[in-house]
DNA sequence: CGTTTTTGACCCGCGC
DNA sequence: GCGCGGGTCAAAAACG
């Protein structure tokens, strides 16, 4: 329809590094606890978003830059993930008003454009040497927050509420951080999310010692449902199913993909009910994608198996990630239904968190080393309508301090316009994507 | 026909 | 060395 004009998108997500504290800690943020449901008491989580615009300082100084490189895809390789933090983070930030800061200094701009990383991403342009990049992270008021004398408090203006941003540069090139791998695929109970990030080194590992990403959300209920009941979420990337075993001690087997997309793509995916919760799906990524998002599911034959339904999350990704969002959107609502039934923030009013692990070694240990920088790059063939959303998101990534993420989700969640961008919810991004044509892939 | 899913067999790492 | 548990392979079936 349109020619010429492309818009360029340009974010990223990375984890700051994270401070002292244990994984324990994270994962008590998704209120679900360990398994032994023994980490219920816990202090309010921290929840920090960061974007360091031009500013070198978060990440490069580190002497392990070449790892970043590795990251990249990495980084890339679950862009809903990173849509669905966003629209989690935002759900947070509203339920935790009460208690939360944030730390909004001088060139921190609060931007988690969901769009950014929902969008295309493309390696090519991906320049891992400069950190223009917004950074998360996440950690525990208790530990990181009480550790940080960075913190800073201030507003929040668009959330209506604060988060808080515990910022530490990384001294020794990382931090230990105890082990609870038991915790990693508990879950924060019906609704909650969490999301444990990786920090991939490019080292080749053992299979222990791999890079791992630990997701957990909730378990979409109608989307992809497959013919075994098994509740598969799916993200952009395409994955193939390798391999399903029965994981002992939970009833629940645990589903092996691979990407699809490229032949030699050591991308792993698992997928397994969280044996705590089973409305909870734990995703367990492994290894890095590496190629850029691909443009197009490489086959349809025999991937929409047993999800008749178009409306229901199945078939394409597009849905797939429709059905995610509006999980993300269902997580909203109960989070705002909780914080309206109660102002107190026991140990499940604290979503979701994010994380970065790695595996270091079989000593219960691992190395927190956030590091990946994903920029995402949305070429649509549009021009006007590019021309249109240009400008829509530059004026989102200039809200210094909104939200736009977040004024998305109060102008689109629960509306059904979708006609226009502005207006839209996160899910309808596709439709109208898809009404206008626009393509998910790059060029 | 090309791709994915299913599923039993095989391989590998780890603990004892 | 052996057994166990988890991860991967590969053939057959299913799907569009």
């Amino acid at each position: 329809m349109h020619a010429g004009r492309s818009f360029r998108i340009e974010s990223g997500l990375f984890m700051d590094n994270y401070p002292v504290g244990d994984l324990t800690d994270i994962v008590r943020a998704s209120g679900g606890g360990c398994p032994d449901g023994k980490s219920s008491s816990f202090a309010q989580e921290s929840i920090s978003w960061k974007l360091p615009t031009n500013h070198s300082s978060s990440n490069s100084s580190k002497p392990d830059d070449s790892a970043d490189v590795m990251d990249l895809f990495s980084a890339m390789e679950d862009p809903l993930l990173h849509g669905l933090d966003s629209v989690f983070f935002n759900s947070i930030s509203s339920s935790m008003a009460m208690s939360s800061k944030v730390d909004m200094s001088d060139n921190d701009v609060f931007v988690p454009n969901m769009f950014t990383r929902m969008l295309q991403m493309s390696a090519a342009n991906v320049n891992p040497g400069h950190n223009q990049l917004p950074a998360v992270s996440i950690c525990s008021e208790s530990s990181a927050m009480a550790s940080s004398s960075l913190v800073k408090e201030t507003k929040m203006n668009t959330c209506s509420s604060a988060l808080v941003v515990a910022r530490q540069h990384r001294g020794d090139g990382g931090m230990s951080l105890h082990k609870s791998k038991s915790c990693l695929i508990s879950n924060g109970g019906g609704g909650r999310m969490q999301i444990s990030s990786p920090c991939n080194s490019g080292i080749k590992r053992s299979r222990k010692n791999q890079t791992k990403k630990v997701v957990c959300i909730p378990a979409p209920v109608a989307a992809n449902s497959r013919a075994t009941g098994e509740v598969v979420p799916s993200d952009l990337w395409a994955w193939r199913k390798y391999g399903q075993k029965p994981i002992k001690g939970s009833p629940y087997p645990r589903g092996y993909y691979r990407c699809s997309s490229s032949k030699g793509c050591p991308a792993r995916k698992q997928v397994e009910r969280s044996r705590t919760d089973p409305n909870m799906l734990v995703i367990t990524y492994t290894s890095e994608h590496n190629h850029p998002w691909p443009t197009h599911r490489n086959a349809l034959a025999g991937s929409t198996r047993s999800q008749p339904s178009k409306n229901s999350a199945g078939g394409n990704s597009v849905n797939n990630l429709k059905g995610l969002l509006i999980n993300a959107q269902q997580v909203q609502k109960e989070v705002t239904e909780m914080e309206t039934d109660k102002a107190s923030s026991d140990t499940t009013s604290a979503m979701a968190t994010v994380k970065e692990e790695v595996v270091e070694d079989a000593q219960g240990r691992m190395d927190i080393d956030i590091s990946g920088l994903p920029r995402c790059y949305y070429r649509p063939s549009e021009p006007e309508e590019a021309n249109y959303a240009d400008e829509f998101f530059a004026d989102l990534a200039e809200i210094e301090g909104d939200d736009p993420l977040h004024l998305l989700l109060n102008q689109g969640f629960g509306g059904d316009e979708r006609k226009d961008p502005k207006g839209m919810d996160p899910s309808s991004i596709f439709d109208w994507l898809e009404e206008h044509n626009l393509p998910f892939g790059v060029k």
